[in-house]
Order: C-alpha cells, then structure tokens, then sequence
DNA sequence: GCAAGGTC
C-alpha cells in the first residue's frame, strides 16, 4: 500500500513525518520552494505496513477569479455580483508536486490544520491529486485530526483519520465567492466614480478606491472614534470626598456613589453630612487579594501587547514572530488558542531557557518546584496551541532587534503561565459620614511570583495605610464637595483597534493586521504621533466614504459597520453544522448587496459629496 | 488592476 500524506504547511509534514517514521525518512526536493518530500515507512491500522509519502501545500493552492471576458473595463461592476466564478490554479509547482506524488498512491490522507480554511485547504488538495489519479475516491480519502504536534496526539491522529468535512469545505467557498463579487464590484464602482471626480487626487498612492468587507468596518471604527473625539462636549459633574490625616500622612476616602451631573442635588447631600462633624468607621476588612499570571497567548494578543509595549505594529509583530516560528524558534505564532493541551511537556520548554542570563536562573527555580500548570481560557481554535518558545536562541545573537523583543516576550510570557500567581493583601476601609459610605484601599504585595519574570505589567504595593479600628469615631475637618469634567476618548490606538475588530469577528489571527496595513496604504488612514503615543486617525478621504455611505440610506444593511460580517460570520457555521446551505447563504447575502450596490451606483454624487464637504471644512 | 483567506 501506498499513502500519501499532505499538510498545510512544510514544518507540519516535516514534524509529522519525524514522529511517524520514527526519525528514519528519507528526503527528496521538490519544484516548489520550501517544499520536501519525505519517504518512510508506517504501520496503519487496516492497511498495515505502507510505504508512506509525507508533502505539504502553503495554505491555498487555488484561488476564485472572474473569466477574462469579465475583467475590469469589459463589463459593468454590478454584473460581478452574478458573474461565473472560476478556480484557478495559483500555485503550480505546488499543485503539481501533489499530481505527481498521488499518481500510484492508493490512500490519500490530508493533514491540513483542524479549522474551516484547513478543510477546504484538504478539498484543494484532494482536486490536485484526483487530477492524475482517479482511483482516490470518497473511500480512501482521509482527513486527519490533530491540533498540535505532541508525540503520542500525533500517532493518534494517524490511527484514527475521519472525513473532510463537506459543510466545512461548502462554507469556505461561500466565503471566497462572497468576498470576491463584493470586493471587486464596490473596488470597480468606486474607483470609477472618483476618477471621474477631481475631488480626491488619485494618482497619488495606491489608485484605487477599494472596498473589502473588512477593509469597510476596519475603517468604519477608527472614523467613528475621530468623529466622538472630534465632537465630544466635555460635561461638568460633582462627587463628594473626605480627606483624614493620622500619623502625618493625608488618606483620602472616595465616596462609594462616584459622581453625579446634578450639582443641587450633590450639594444637598454634602449638606446632609455637615450636619455632624463626625464619621465613623463602619468596616475594616483585610483579605487575600492575587494578581493573575496571563493566559497561554494568541496572536492577537501578542500583537496588541507588542503595540502596547514595545509601539510596534501589528504587522510587524507578527512578522517576526513568524521569522522567529520559520527560524524554529516559536512555535506556530497563527493561533487563537489560549489553553495548553494537558498532555503538552511544558518543563521540557522551560528547561530550554535555563541556560539564559536573564531568566535562566528563573527558569531553573521553577523546575525546583515553582512550576504550576498554566490557567486556561475558553479559546480554541481545535488546530494550534499558544505561541510559546519552543527552542532557546541567545537574543544577542539575532540581528532583528523587533525579533529580539518579541522573542524575549513569548519566553517571558510563557514562563508567566507557568508560574504562580502574584500574591498580595488588600486593606478596605469604610467610612460613614452621615448618610454617605466612603473607602479607602491599600494594597500590600506579599508575594511578587509571575511579576519577577513579567516586567510587562504592574502591581505594586501602595503606601501603608494607617491603623484604623472597626467602630472608631473620627472627627471630619477634610469632607469637601469637589467638582470635575469628563473627558475625553483618545484617538484610536492600534491594540484597540485589534480588539475592535477582533470581538466583531472582522478579520482572523492571520489578517487583521494585514487590514490595517492595507487601509494605510490605500490612503484612508494614517498612523500619527501624539505626546509619544501612536494613533490612528482617518483621511479626508476615509471619513468622506464612510460619512458617504452612511448618507445613503440602504435597507437592512450598513456598509460601513461591523454587523454584516458578523451576520455572515454566523451563517458560514450555520453551513458548518447543516443548518442551512452555501447557496441560501449565497443567494441572500448577494441579494442584500446588490440592492446596495444599486443605491450606491444612483447616489454616487453623494459619495463624492460627503468627500467635498469634509475636505472644505478641514480647509477653513 | 478588484477581496479575504491560507503560507513563505
């Protein structure tokens, strides 16, 4: 018998390859840069002994396009919405190392990573090897489940293969056929209409005007937030306070209301108490309080703490970690996992990094006996485990001083999990003057555990708090009536954009930054600084095409917001699970757009109208 | 030439 073996991604089939063959494979190149054949030999169950064929794809090898009859200029945009959509081949040398390796292969088995892409990455596969081998047919095509590259997990998924997932591979293809009529239709409208205009200089750039369902709510959230920066009227509001001096130090008690927009009736609270000069101190509780050592990482958390830490963009973030992941150094750095499988040696990995000057000596410390199984989130993406370090480099030695930094934060990150939780106690005390309850809190860290490793967040002890006893009564000479005004939203950071567009389900770990970089080079955003921070603020034309769209009053559906991604987001597991079918989802969604694209193509003058006003007013 | 999704 013959297998053949495919994976998403060369490092999968060359780590697969290792532990099924035991370390003993023999390696042959291929037309297709970073592609390896690996030849060995595997016991399967049913099959017996095989001579197996272990390759990989890189991500997808086919892509959707147009005919050429329907390319840009010899047809109008809207006829994109129902054009014929063909597959084309996009990576040959790929495509035709898996023709030429299926040819006397009996069995296929695909082992793309365990998510929708995965699935449809395993049909490509499966229309590459069927193209010289016929003989592959439903009854010796497998699909194997693993979801990270543990030994004994790995054996297993061998032994116990499944069947690609038919609703899974429907649901994929919906998505591409989707984004590719929305996307080339509206980016056609678009940009033909301000050619047309000399509203916005185009020459300058990118020279398109293009629409992406993502690009748009990217894009959308960073105008929305300029808009309540730009409009924000600040608002006066009053609270009360008390401040107690004891033992030549000034403890200031906050009032447990917060602060209200009523001045009258503040005041008429704060008259209320003056009627005794005297408080009392109605509670004094000392507890236990922790500071939580972080979850496994994501990459996107990863990219919004490399914002948040180190300024660096997303993008450029995930680039190294990815030059990192290819120089063996991280392992997988696409993942939205953020739990450990348990069956993961994690002491291995920190054993690794015992040998650093920083944090081996840490390291060390907790295979002594600090060592606590990481905490886990509820985040699985069932096809990579976090981001951790998976072999040591001195970060010396790198020449990237972006990969240093990144480097040095997954290991520190990593041995944050696997360490105990910082440790502290927290004192509260409440203070009744009249009818209203003030506190006071103080803060003693006992035990500082993950934060010696984890210079990245901050939890210190404040000052001492002064003795207080339950039931004392305090003379009040420091009860004010204080005022204050709102202020504010910043300028939209980086992280909270990732986060924005994270929870909406806009993008996935591998492209949000990627819809941010492309929104910058489009010209609808750009990144400026700010007393050090950096910020994201839109253009002139960003904001006219979104206050463009928002003009325009379509039905059931809002080109520029999050919530129809989201829609679809929820319609392609409908598909997964057989709820519904690609076609419905297709049908209707179009069907939504098109009537969207009609308005859009009749009101164009707004479009171009929204952009005039916006650049007329940024003038005066 | 357009999208978004993989991956290098």
């Amino acid at each position: 018998m013959k297998i053949l073996c495919v994976a998403e991604k060369p490092s999968i089939s060359k780590a697969v390859a290792k532990t099924l063959s035991a370390d003993n494979t023999r390696t042959r190149k291929t037309k297709a840069k970073y592609i390896m054949n690996y030849d060995f030999k595997f016991n399967f169950p049913g099959y017996g002994l095989c001579d197996v064929t272990m390759t990989s794809v890189l991500g997808h090898i086919t892509n959707v396009d147009f005919p050429p009859s329907f390319s840009w200029g010899k047809c109008p945009p809207g006829r994109l919405l129902e054009a014929p959509v063909l597959e084309i081949v996009s990576q040959k040398d790929v495509y035709g190392n898996i023709a030429q390796e299926a040819r006397n292969a009996n069995i296929l088995m695909i082992w793309t990573d365990c998510d929708r892409e995965g699935e449809f990455i395993g049909w490509e596969i499966l229309q590459a090897a069927r193209s010289t081998n016929t003989n592959l047919t439903a009854d010796n095509v497998w699909r194997s489940q693993f979801s990270h590259l543990e030994r004994t997990h790995v054996l297993q998924a061998a032994k116990n293969p499944v069947k690609l997932d038919v609703n899974a591979v429907k649901a994929v293809s919906c998505r591409m056929e989707l984004d590719l009529r929305v996307g080339a239709s509206f980016t056609r409208l678009l940009t033909d209409l301000f050619r047309k205009s000399t509203v916005v200089q185009l020459d300058k750039g990118s020279n398109l005007i293009s629409y992406g369902t993502c690009q748009f709510p990217t894009l959308g959230f960073i105008v929305d937030r300029y808009n309540r920066v730009k409009n924000f009227v600040s608002e006066p509001f009053w609270f009360l306070c008390v401040d107690v001096k004891r033992d030549n130090q000034t403890v200031q008690f906050t009032w447990t209301e917060g602060h209200f927009f009523d001045r009258l009736y503040v005041l008429l609270l704060y008259q209320n108490c003056l009627k005794s000069d005297q408080g009392q101190v109605t509670n004094v509780i000392r507890k236990p309080t922790s500071n939580w050592r972080p979850l496994p990482l994501t990459t996107v958390e990863l990219q919004k703490d490399c914002a948040r830490i180190f300024k660096m963009s997303s993008k450029d973030a995930l680039d190294a970690a990815e030059k990192l992941y290819n120089k063996g150094f991280l392992s997988y750095p696409r993942t939205e996992t953020d739990q450990f499988p348990a069956t993961m040696d994690l002491k291995e990995l920190v054993q690794k990094q015992t040998q650093d000057s920083r944090w081996g000596q840490y390291s060390q410390s907790l295979l002594d006996g600090q060592f606590k199984q990481p905490r886990g989130g509820n985040r699985d993406d069932k096809a990579h485990p976090p981001i951790h370090p998976v072999n040591y480099v001195n970060t010396s030695s790198l020449d990237n001083d972006k990969q240093k930094k990144v480097y040095e934060y997954v290991v520190r990150r990593f041995l944050a999990c696997c360490s105990e939780d910082a440790k502290g106690e927290q004192t509260t005390v409440t203070l009744q003057w009249g009818d209203e309850n003030f506190t006071a809190n103080g803060l003693t860290v006992i035990a500082r555990n993950y934060l010696d490793i984890y210079p990245y967040r901050k939890w210190e002890s404040s000052k001492q708090l002064p003795k207080f006893d339950q039931g004392e009564v305090i003379k009040i000479n420091g009860g004010r009536m204080k005022d204050g005004k709102t202020s504010p939203p910043s300028h939209m950071t980086e992280p909270e954009l990732i986060a924005l567009m994270d929870v909406n389900g806009i993008g996935t770990d591998a492209t949000i930054a990627e819809h941010i970089h492309k929104i910058i080079t489009r010209g609808y955003v750009v990144k400026i600084k700010q007393r050090g921070s950096e910020f994201i603020i839109p253009s002139e034309l960003g904001m006219g095409l979104i206050e463009g769209f928002d003009r325009i009053e379509f039905e059931n559906i809002s080109l520029s917001k999050p919530f129809l991604r989201k829609r679809l987001e929820n319609s392609l597991q409908d598909i997964v699970d057989g709820r519904t079918t690609k076609e419905v989802v297709l049908s209707e969604v179009i069907q939504l757009y098109r009537q969207a694209f009609v308005q859009s193509a009749q009101n164009g003058t707004t479009l171009i109208q929204a952009c005039k006003e916006i650049i007329e007013a940024n003038k005066s």
